[in-house]
DNA sequence: ATTAGGG
DNA sequence: CCCTAAT
C-alpha cells in the first residue's frame, strides 16, 4: 500500500495504506475495514481478558477436555446465553472454567464499574476494566487462589493449566499464561452440576486441539456459533431475543475464524488506549444501545431518502485516524489461546460469595499481573477472571454459577444483498466489537432487576439464595465509561439472561432512526431561481429522483437498498458513542452530473458575479439545490472551463451546448482579468459575450439526463 | 464557513 | 467529487 499524507495524520501503519486514488469506495474500505479491526480487537480484548482468566484456570487443562463443555461451548457459541447454575456446595473449584472466568468478569466489571450511571463518559476499554477488577480482586485472589485453588484444584481434579499449585498461581500463572505456560495441567472437572453442560461445543467448534489453548474466546462466541442471527427488524420484537437467556442473539458468523484470529491479533493491540473507533462506513451503522439500533432499521429509509444530502455533511470529513498499538500483537496472539482455554476453565465461575470466587481470584492475581501485561503487551485476559467478589464477600459460603454464554444485545445489521458473506463477517465482528469495545462491563441481573450495587455482597444482594440464583443473569453492558452514554448507559445493551433485557433492544427499534428526508426529492429549484423555467424545474426534480434510485441501486445505495433482515453487510448498529459513528460515516455522494440547465444557471450567476464567489452563486442559482455546494459550482466550473477548452469529441457526458461553452470561456476570461473577487458584482451587465440569451439556454436541449 | 486548488 | 490548506 501506498502511504498517503494520512500516514502523516498519524494512522498507524495499517490504517495509513489508502489505496491511492483508486475508487474512494475502496479507500473507504480499507479503512473501515481497519477500523473495524480495532475495535474489535477492543472487544477481543475483552472476551479475551475473560477467556484468559479462564484460561489461568484451566490453562493446560485440556482445552478440549475442559471444554467439558459445560459453559465454554455455550460461550463459544454465541454469546451469550449464560446460566448460572451454583452448587450449595461450597465445592471451589469444580467449577469449570467456563463458569468462573464468567463470574468473575462479572465481578469484576461490577466492581471496577457501577453499573450506574456510572462512569459511561469514559470508559476505557476493557482494560479499564479489567485493571480495575484486577486490583481489587488481586489480594483476595492471591489468597484465595493459593488456598482455595489448591485444594480445589486437587480435590476437583480441575486443573488449571495455568495455575500453579503455589499459592503464587496466580501472579505467576497470568504472566504465564500470557507465555502459555502452563504447568499443571488441569482438568475441570465436571463434578458440578453445571459443570456438565454436556456442550462441548467449543471443544468442536474450536479449530485448535490444543488442550492447553482453547480456541474458544468470547469472541468465540460470536463466532463460533456462525449463526448470526441478526434479527431483522420485524423480528425483533418477537425475538426478545434480549430478554431471555434463551432468545439471546446470536450474532455468531461461522466464519467468523478468520474474523477471528484476527481479531485477537488486534485486540490484543488494543490495549486499553483505544482511539475512538471508527467503525464502518456510513453504511455500515452499528448501534450498540437498543435506541441505536432503532435506528438501523431506518438507515435505509435514511440512505434512501439521503444518498447524497442527508449524509454528506457527516462524511465529509472523515479522518482517519487510527492508532493502535500493534505490540503485542503475537503476544495477543497467545493470549488468545489462552482466553480461550480459559473460557473452558470459566465455565464455573463462581460468583457465589466466595468460594468459587476464590479460586477465580487467584486468577485474578494472575490476571493482575496480565493486567498489567496486558497494557504492556501481555495478556490482558485475566483481569475479567479475577473474582471481584472475593473482595466483597468473606469466603463463607461459595455460591455456584455457571454461566453458559453471555447475552449480547440484539445487533441490527445493514448490509447490501450484494455484500459479500465476508463482509458481513466483518460486519458483525464490527458490532461486536464495537459493542466490546466500547468497554464491556457486566451487569448482574436480579429477578430481571439489575443490582447496580457493587459494593453489595451476593448474600446482601440475594445472589446467593438459590431462588434467586435461577432468576439470576448477567448481562453484558457497554463500556461504562464515556461511549455509552447516553444510550446504553443505562440499559444495558446485552442482557444475558434475565427476563428484563429483551425490551430496549426491542422497543427501540421502534425509534429507528431518523433520518431524514428524502433527499433527492427536493427538486433542484436552482433553475428557477434565475431562469424561471417551470417545466425545467420541474423536470429537473423528477429526474433527479430517478437517479437518485438509480444511483442507488447501482452502487453505493447498499445502504438504501432494503436490507434483508438478515443482511450483512454493514452493521447497522450504530453505538451510541459518537465517536465511533462520525467517523466514519463517508460515504461519497452519488453522483449527480450537472444538467444543462443547472449549467445554464452556473454561467449565468458566473457572469453576473464572477469567478470566486461561489457562495453567492450558490445562493443565487442553486440555492434550492441542496445537492450542489458552492464547492460543487466551484468544481463545475472548472471542469466547464476544461470542457470548452477541449475538442467536442474529447468531452464525455452529456454534451453542454457549445453556446454555454463560449460563455463559459468568455465569462472565464473576462473575470479572470478582472479579479473578479475584487470587484464585488460590479459587473454583471458587462460581461463580454454574454448577452444572456436566455433563449439559447432554453433552447439547449435541456437534457434530460438527468443528474 | 468560504475559497482555491490538487487529486 | 473528494480532500486540504488557507482564510
Amino acid at each position: 500500500m501506498v502511504f498517503k499524507k494520512r500516514l502523516d495524520y498519524g494512522f498507524n501503519t495499517f490504517n495509513v495504506p489508502d489505496v491511492p486514488r483508486a475508487p474512494r469506495s475502496i479507500r473507504r474500505r480499507c479503512r473501515s475495514k481497519r477500523v473495524v479491526e480495532d475495535s474489535q480487537i477492543c472487544a477481543f480484548e475483552l472476551l479475551a481478558s475473560l477467556a484468559g482468566k479462564l484460561l489461568q484456570e484451566s490453562e493446560s487443562s485440556a482445552s478440549s477436555n475442559a471444554s467439558e463443555g459445560h459453559d465454554r461451548v455455550s460461550i463459544g457459541k454465541d454469546v451469550v446465553k449464560q446460566e448460572i447454575q451454583y452448587d450449595d456446595d461450597e465445592k471451589p473449584l469444580k467449577v469449570e472454567c467456563f463458569e468462573q472466568g464468567s463470574c468473575d468478569t462479572s465481578a469484576v466489571a461490577s466492581e471496577s464499574t457501577n453499573e450506574n450511571s456510572d462512569d459511561l463518559k469514559e470508559f476505557k476499554p476493557a482494560d479499564s476494566v479489567l485493571d480495575r477488577a484486577s486490583i481489587k480482586t488481586r489480594p483476595a485472589c492471591l489468597e484465595q487462589m493459593s488456598g482455595d485453588l489448591k485444594s480445589v484444584i486437587r480435590k476437583g481434579n480441575v486443573a488449571y493449566g495455568n495455575f500453579h499449585d503455589d499459592g503464587d498461581l496466580c501472579s505467576p500463572d497470568l504472566g504465564e499464561l500470557c507465555d502459555g505456560k502452563s504447568e499443571n495441567g488441569f482438568k475441570l472437572e465436571r463434578d458440578a452440576k453445571g459443570l456438565e453442560t454436556g456442550k462441548s461445543s467449543i471443544a468442536n467448534t474450536c479449530p485448535s486441539k490444543d488442550p492447553v489453548a482453547l480456541p474458544m474466546t468470547y469472541s468465540a462466541p460470536v463466532n463460533s456459533k456462525r449463526d448470526v442471527k441478526l434479527p431483522s427488524r420485524g423480528d425483533r420484537i418477537p425475538n426478545a431475543s434480549f430478554s431471555r437467556h434463551r432468545n439471546d442473539i446470536k450474532l455468531g458468523s461461522r466464519d467468523d475464524d478468520e474474523n477471528f484470529s484476527r481479531f485477537n491479533r488486534l485486540s490484543y493491540r488494543f490495549k486499553a488506549s483505544r482511539p475512538p473507533t471508527r467503525i464502518g462506513d456510513r453504511r455500515i451503522r452499528k448501534l450498540l444501545t437498543s435506541k441505536y439500533w432503532k435506528v438501523a432499521p431506518k438507515l435505509k429509509d435514511f440512505e434512501h431518502s439521503k444518498a447524497d444530502g442527508g449524509i454528506r455533511p457527516l462524511y465529509r470529513k472523515r479522518k482517519s485516524y487510527y492508532n493502535y498499538d500493534r505490540c503485542q500483537y503475537e503476544t495477543h496472539y497467545k493470549r488468545r489461546k489462552f482466553f480461550d482455554r480459559s473460557s473452558i476453565v470459566n465455565s464455573d465461575g463462581g460468583i457465589s460469595s466466595e468460594s468459587v470466587c476464590n479460586s477465580p481470584e487467584k486468577v485474578a492475581d494472575g490476571d493482575k499481573g496480565s493486567s498489567a501485561a496486558m497494557s504492556h503487551g501481555a495478556c490482558g485476559i485475566p483481569p475479567l477472571l479475577t473474582g471481584n467478589k472475593a473482595s466483597h464477600q468473606s469466603k463463607d459460603s461459595h455460591v455456584k454459577f455457571s454461566i453458559k454464554s453471555f447475552r449480547i444485545p440484539e445487533l441490527y445489521i445493514e448490509v447490501p444483498e450484494s455484500a459479500t458473506v465476508g463482509s458481513l463477517k466483518r460486519t458483525v465482528m464490527e458490532a461486536v466489537t464495537a459493542l466490546l469495545g466500547g468497554g464491556i462491563r457486566v451487569g448482574v441481573l436480579l429477578q430481571g432487576k439489575k443490582v447496580r450495587d457493587d459494593s453489595r455482597t451476593l448474600s446482601q444482594t440475594g445472589i446467593s439464595c438459590e431462588e434467586n440464583l435461577d432468576s439470576l443473569g448477567f448481562t453484558l453492558e457497554p463500556g461504562p465509561a464515556k461511549a455509552p452514554p447516553p444510550v446504553c448507559s443505562e440499559e444495558p445493551p446485552l442482557l444475558m439472561s434475565c427476563e428484563k433485557g429483551p425490551q430496549q433492544l426491542t422497543s427501540l427499534p421502534a425509534t429507528p432512526v431518523a433520518d431524514t428526508a428524502i433527499p433527492d426529492a427536493t427538486p433542484d429549484p436552482l433553475l428557477l431561481t434565475d431562469t424561471a423555467h417551470p417545466v425545467d424545474s420541474n423536470h429537473e426534480p423528477v429526474s433527479s429522483q430517478t437517479d437518485v434510485l438509480t444511483d442507488q441501486s447501482l452502487s453505493e445505495s447498499r445502504a438504501i437498498v432494503p436490507v434483508p433482515a438478515m443482511n450483512v453487510e454493514a452493521l447497522a448498529v450504530i453505538p451510541a458513542s459518537p465517536k465511533v459513528r462520525k467517523t466514519e460515516l463517508a460515504q461519497r455522494r452519488t453522483r449527480r452530473p450537472f444538467s444543462v440547465l443547472e449549467v445554464e444557471a452556473l454561467v449565468q450567476a458566473v457572469e453576473e458575479l464572477g469567478t470566486g464567489r461561489w457562495r453567492d452563486i450558490k445562493l443565487r442559482a442553486f440555492e434550492n439545490a441542496d445537492h450542489r455546494t458552492y464547492v460543487d459550482l466551484k468544481d463545475k466550473w472548472k471542469t466547464l472551463v476544461h470542457t470548452a477548452k477541449i475538442s467536442p469529441q474529447q468531452r464525455r457526458g452529456e454534451p453542454v451546448p457549445q453556446e454555454l461553452l463560449d460563455r463559459v470561456l468568455a465569462a472565464h476570461a473576462y473575470w479572470s482579468q478582472h479579479q473578479a473577487k475584487q470587484q464585488g458584482k460590479q459587473q454583471p451587465g458587462t460581461l463580454m459575450i454574454t448577452d444572456t440569451e436566455p433563449d439559447r439556454n432554453r433552447l439547449a436541449t435541456v437534457p434530460t439526463v438527468p443528474m
